[in-house]
DNA sequence: TTTTTCGTACGAAATTTTTCCTACCTTTGA
DNA sequence: TCAAAGGTAGGAAAAATTTCGTACGAAAAA
């Protein structure tokens, strides 16, 4: 049923975002951060959803002690990269360049921003 | 219930991108080109999203002849705009820069691209 | 005219996702 | 010791999304 590729849903990704951020957790920890950070929702709903990731292996529980702690399955950047590639994919037909002329042409990036991007293509070249 | 600032749905997102390839569409059209671009699926099915999108204000609906004409009821350009403005938000923290470097840090992207976001990236600053 | 084809409308089922109630166990502290 | 606090498990309901069957009307073809 599940592989590898499949894509987290909007909760769990919200969830997926508490553990990257702060590193393995509890469910009460990152339910409170949910709390905090994005809006009202029970324990036993956090917990479900983080069980239910368990099972799908999108997270991994520690349950050495009692209160069990979840990391990610896979390193952020990975996950990151494959939503990216599949926004991109999806939405611009796979041309990254589409994107970023999109990304730029409405919005106004700070100056620094721009100049750091240029950096980081003038390396790539290298 | 609907406000402008709703996000498509997976399934709603792949009608608007044939609406977008192809113009203002049938239901016939948008369904055959779901079935040769994406997956198998009924024209009911079709016909029945088409009519949720078009009561949510996605899209409009010309009914002056028997068969009706659907078109995105926002230009492109935006709708892809906020949809590329929230995965920044949500997963750069608002970061182009970071969302950049992720897109050409690990993919290798043609030395045409590269080219094409350098030159672009000048004309901004002028 | 009559039949067939092709269109929309719409209810409802199926599926997926999200939420919460409740049972029960462990730890803590009074 | 024993009540209170805090943890997990799991079923089930609720909500959101997706899919399809079927009724029925209009147009086209026979």
């Amino acid at each position: 049923m599940k592989n590898e590729t499949m894509e987290p849903t909007k909760s769990e990704l919200e969830i997926l975002q508490v553990l990257w951020e702060y590193g393995p957790s509890t469910v009460r920890f990152v339910n409170d951060k949910l709390n905090e950070e994005k809006r009202a929702v029970q324990y036993s709903s956090t917990l479900k959803l983080m069980q239910i990731m368990a099972e799908k292996g999108i997270v991994i529980r520690d349950e050495s002690s009692m209160k069990h702690i979840y990391s990610p399955a896979e390193p952020e950047d990975k996950t990151k990269s494959a939503l990216l590639e599949r926004f991109v994919d999806s939405m611009y037909r796979g041309s990254a360049s589409s994107l970023v002329m999109q990304l730029f042409g409405n919005k106004n990036t700070s100056a620094e921003e721009l100049s750091e991007i240029k950096d980081f293509l003038k390396k790539l070249d290298q």
